[in-house]
Parts: C-alpha cells; sequence; structure tokens
DNA sequence: CATGAATGAGAGTTCATTCAT
DNA sequence: TATGAATGAACTCTCATTCAT
C-alpha cells in the first residue's frame, strides 16, 4: 500500500517542518534576548504557534536550546571537514578557506553562530541531563582538532614554525569567536556599523603570518 | 561644625565599604551562575547581607551589574593608559606588555574580566537607562582607542605594516577577549585545564610577529 | 429492513464494547494513580485508543468516571440481591456470603471496590449533574437497604438483639469498606503483604458473634 | 541581654504562629477538595496570605500536606498512648476509650481525620522524600501497634478469645476509620445527618463483644 | 469511526522588590 | 541603618478538550 507509505512520509515531513520553524524562532529569540531572558511565549510568539505545542515537538526551553546547538555545531562541522580533506590545498590556505567558512556560517544566517558562543559562556541549563553535555562537548572538541590537525599539516610541511597543536588549535577558536562576538556586540548599539568580514580578515591574515616560516 | 564634618566623612567612607563589599559578593556570584541565573539573594548572602540592605546601595540589580562592569572599564583602563604612556618601551613591547596586564587583570582576579566580556554579549538589561548604557560605551572605546593607538606609534616608528589603526585594535581586543573566554569556558568543564596564559601569550606573540615588518 | 435492523444492532454491539474497553482502561488507571493524577491520555493509552476517540463514547473524564462506578455498584447490587433472596439460608449466614461476595468482587477484580469507596470520599467532579450524583446516591442506597433487611430478617427471627436496621447496616458498611481500603493501603507500600480476606473474615465474624443472641 | 533574648522567641513564636494558621487553612482547604484539587492559591486565600507567602514556611504544596498529616497522627499517638498506659482500666474499656478519643478527635475537629485517611488512600505525592514517607509510616505503624498491645491485654488476662493480635488491630483500624469516612460521606450529600457518634458507638460495642468469652 | 495536532486555562513555583519595624 | 516578612508579576510546564482531516 504505497498510500500508507505516502501518507507516512508527509507526517514525517510536516514533523521536521515543524521542529525547524520552531527552531528558526527560537534561534531569533535567543539571538535578540538571550536565553535565561527569553521566554517560552516569546518563542511560540514568534513561531506562530501556542506555547504549548512547543511542548509537542521538544522536552523544555533547554531542550530546544539544545537542539538549537547541535544543529549548528553539525553545520560548523560539515565545512570543517570538507575544508580538512580539500586535496591541492596548502594549509596556510585552508585556515583562509576555514575564516570564509566561519563568516559564511556567520553572514549566512547572522543569528547562528553568536547562539554557539553564548553557549560557550552559558551558566544554568540545569535540566540538561550529563549525557547530551557530553555529546555537545563531544561535537566541539572534534571541531577544535580538526583545526589543530590542519596546523599540523603546515608543520611537518615545514610551512609553519613549531608549536603545540593544541595550543595553536585554543589560538584559533579565540580568535574566531572572539571576533564574531566583539563584532556582533558592536553591531548590536550601532546596526550600521558591521566589520566582521574584515577584522575576521585581518586576524587570521595576521595570525597565519605569524606562524609562517619566512 | 568639625564634627558634622568628621561625621559625615565617616558616613561616607562606610557608605563606599558597603558598596565595595556589595559589589566583590556580586562579581562572585555573576561569575559563578551569570546575571540571570543569580539572584538578589545569592548576592545578599554572599555579602552578608539581608536582599533588603542592597536596596539602600543600589538602585536594582541591574544597577548593581552596572556598577560592577564601571569598576571592571576603570581598573582596565587605569593599567591600559600606564602602559600607554610608559616611556623607553617599543610598541611591540606594549603590546606584550598590554597582554600581561590582561592576564595580571585576570588572573589577579579571575572574576573580573568575563564579567566585562558578559556585558558585552549581555541581553536584557531593559532597567538600564540609554545614558547609562552610552557611559559604559564612551568607557569601553577609550580602552579600544589606546590599543590603537600603540599600534599607530608602532605604524609611525616603521615597526609594523600598514593597517587601519581601528582594524587592528578590533582584532587585538577580539584577541584578547576570545582567549579569556573561551579558557574560561574550558575550565568551566574541567576545572585542571588552566592554560589561559599559554594560549594568551601564544595568540599575542603570533598577531605581533604577523604585524611586524621583518 | 431486516438489514438496516440487522446494521443498527451491530453498530450498537460495537459501541457497547468499545465502551467496556473503555472502561476497563480507566478501571485500571484510576485504580493505580487516583482520579486527579491520572490523565485521560493515560487512559486511552492503557485502551489503545487515542485521547480524543474517548470523546466519542464518553462526554469528559468525569464521565468515564461515574460511569465506571455505575457498573460497579451494579455488579456489587447484583450479588447483594441474590444473597438477600437465597432460601434456605440464616441471616447470619448471609451476612458470612455477603462477605465473601465482597471479597469475590475484589479478589475476582482487585481493582473494582476501591474505586467505588474513593467515589465515596471524593471530591471535585464539578462538572457532574445533580441528576447523576442523584442516581449514584440512589443506588448505594437500595445497597445499604439491603444490608438492613437481612439484619432484620434475623432480629425478627430472634437470631439477633435489638439494634436500629439503619444503624447496623452502616456498620456493616463500615466493616467492609475500612476493611478494603486499610488492607489495600497496606498493599500499596508492600505489596507483597495481602490480609484482605482474613481481616475481612474475622471483622465480620466478630460483628456478627456480637450481634448474635447466646 | 535579655531584650534580645525576647526577641528571639518573640520571632520564633510568630513563624510558629504563622505555619499553624497555614495548616490550619490547608487542613480545611484539603478536606473539602482533596489534596489534588485543592490549589496553593485555595489555601493561601483561605490563610489570607499570597501565595508566595505559603513557601516561606514549607517548601512545597506535598510538604504542607505531609506536615498536616504528622500533625494528625501526632495528636492520635498522644491519646492513644494515654489510654494504653492508663492504670485501673480494663482493655475492653480501654476499646471503648479508644472510640471516644477517636470521635473526640474527629468531632473536636472534623477536618482531622478524614485528611490522615485521604493520605492512606492517596496516591500521587512524588515530590515527597523516601525519608519522610518513612517516618510516616512508622508513625502509622506505631498508633497500630498499639490497638494490637491493647487487645494483648486482654487475651492474656483472659477476657479476649484468642486471636491474632495483628489481625485485631486491623480489624480494629478498619471499622474506625471505615465508620468516619463512611458518615463523612453521607454528611457531604446531606449535612444535617450527623450519626457518626452512634454508628462508631454501635461499631466498637458489637466488635468488643465479639471479642468477649461469655 | 478515529486521530494527530493544537490550544486555553490554569497549576506550582520563583524572585526582584517594597515596607513596617 | 538594616531586615524579616510579604507579595505581584512572571515563568515553565501540564492537561482536558476540540477539530480538521
Amino acid at each position: 500500500m504505497g498510500i500508507a507509505e505516502r501518507k507516512e512520509r508527509e507526517k514525517d515531513l510536516q514533523k521536521r517542518l515543524r521542529r525547524k520553524q520552531i527552531l528558526d524562532a527560537a534561534k531569533r529569540v535567543f539571538h535578540s534576548k538571550g536565553f535565561s531572558v527569553a521566554t517560552v511565549e516569546d518563542i511560540a510568539h514568534e513561531a506562530e504557534l501556542s506555547p504549548a505545542a512547543l511542548y509537542l515537538y521538544f522536552k523544555n526551553k533547554d531542550d530546544i536550546y539544545v537542539s538549537l546547538n547541535f544543529q549548528l555545531l553539525e553545520y560548523l562541522w560539515n565545512g570543517l571537514e570538507k575544508i580538512l580533506n580539500r586535496d591541492g590545498l596548502r594549509p596556510d590556505e585552508k585556515l583562509l578557506a576555514l575564516k570564509d567558512h566561519f563568516y559564511d556560517v556567520f553572514s549566512l544566517d547572522p543569528l547562528i553562530l553568536t547562539n554557539l558562543l553564548h553557549l560557550q559562556a552559558s551558566h544554568g541549563l540545569k535540566k540538561l541531563p550529563a549525557e547530551r553535555k557530553k555529546q555537545l562537548n563531544d561535537y566541539a572538541a572534534k571541531c577544535l582538532r580538526a583545526l589543530g590537525t590542519i596546523f599540523e599539516q603546515g608543520k611537518e610541511e615545514g610551512l609553519f614554525f613549531d608549536h603545540h597543536p593544541i595550543a595553536v588549535a585554543d589560538v584559533l577558536w579565540s580568535v574566531f569567536t572572539g571576533a564574531v562576538l566583539w563584532e556582533e556586540s558592536k553591531r548590536r548599539t550601532n546596526a550600521s556599523k558591521d566589520y566582521l568580514k574584515e577584522t575576521l580578515t585581518l586576524a587570521i591574515e595576521l595570525v597565519v603570518k605569524g606562524m609562517k616560516r619566512p
């Protein structure tokens, strides 16, 4: 019975769409208000649903927040991995590509990245089961390791000076996130000033130059 | 009326001390819980006072938070200014000194900086009058300009490549804050790992090297 | 129109079966959770139906509860009546038989009786129309009167001392229900201890002995 | 400093009074609506306080309920113990005295006992820590054991027939509680009919007669 | 006939803030 | 000056009930 199957598929699609609709709304709300200030009603209103409806698709407010960040990390990781494995690209070029990916993620969806960074700095989230927390951390660790790997490749090729790969990964991540957070903060008080691309580019340019052997 | 005067002075001193006591408590509490999760009662308890007492010295919770951040910016600025005006120090050395000040600020009082950064990223604070917001921004801008000035000095001396000073200031600020935020975030999940000094040092080393002419 | 008639009959049967299926499920759920803690979804799940379906057969949650209790009272009354009219049984023997019926009702379906007793003690049920409440009471009164009648028979035969039949009926009912409730309550905290039969038997034995002339 | 001491005492008294005031209100509300139907707001309203105020004196709704029942058990136990140890009273007289105490408890405060009985039959109470549950049960067990002890005394004196003391205790408890619950249930539909004293008296009279040797 | 999806109404609970003392 | 007591306003979350399909 193809009909039943098709109905099943449509149901599933419907459900995924609703989840996406809610996550999109949540993204905007969390972005503009922050996790603890944003209320479930805010999100529901933004998603054009009743608050109760959210609980059909997510277990609670924390769950929405975490799902959002999983989605985000996944998106980030996908690009990262692609760059990591791209042939015919020197490590220093990979870092520049990475910067572009970072910027792409951010400008394609300006809300998505700050959310992740706020999670980094986030307190609370008490109802989050430890297991879920671990998953998030593992994902983030994977991203970080990729940064270290790229540097290591350059080191082995004699392109970069010798540093501890993990330390370099930390530096790169700090630079990326610091720039986004800072520029976003400026933009929040003066919406017209959007220098993220410039700041990000210059920052990576300087850091990469600083790593390269002459 | 010398007596009245003296009493006045003593009262004033007493008041300042109480304010400090409260701010110190608030610093610790906001640091460990974040602004919106921390309760007024938490702060009061930490300050060994009743919640009601806080309202004798501050208008409300937001006021405490903002006062705290003024204090922090002031502290930061004082060091910054000193370094900026120190004779017999090359601009690149000044940047390294700056990094040390940044680290000092943070390690002398591990709570101080994250609070400021959280303010940067902070949402809510609805009750904060626009005027107060402007003051905060002005202070931050002054710090930022100092960073730009140091770079400009180096550029004029032919020590650094040519970049827009404001852009460089943004990069430096991003690197500093990014590193603190990231390392703090790691430390929060694994208290034993404290690599802030190393990360900060490497980050600035790379950036400065990247700016310097050969 | 034999066909239409038959269809009508089949529909009716179908409908009664569904109602029974729902009531059975509700019985189990109310028993294990109590009226207000049990949710409509619990019942629907137990009945392997959707919550919405229940509303095709019952007006609302209260209606399910009350219907359930009618069913129970009917069941109880049927046995009672049979014993009441059984020839060749002395009144004191009837009371013992009654005890057995009471126990049978309970052990054949351990859920059935406590539900009725909870209704006795039940609060809320605001949506229950007064008319329905009266029906329930009338049914219960009929059961009670039967108890009194049995005692009266014994009194007339000179078997029992003289007491007011209604008072005795109240005592008997109190003893029956008290025993079930208490033993059930013990069983709830310690599932292995099931002394209902013993307690019931001893209780009735003592009461009947107390009523009998030497 | 006697002043500080006196103030301390007054504070304490004040606090105990408030707790009592809340418990009294809760008693009435739980009695008339049952635990899960009664809302915190109902209790607060009855106590002429704001709902939030209740949380200054009790941890949550469950806590109020349990405290209430501790109070009841304590009250009940006090009387029980006194009767148990009263010299110059035959065991069968003690049982009659017990019945009077039971009735006193109930008529002095008509709300007090049904609450306890509802706890017996109560479901839910999920937030109640296991330890607290055990305390409640222990208290109830103590009361029950006292009933058994009285019977045992009579048995040893050759006054009563031989039965298992625990079984008899169960019967007595069943009779007491069954009578209260049933009469209360009748009174609820017809406030004028209050035959508790009569029913209780007759019930105990019959049971005791049934236990006594000729 | 049956249901998945949705929601309004309300529950318990927390907390910044006030005020009499 | 300092506080214990109190509360209004909000928040998260649940659930009986409805309705389009």
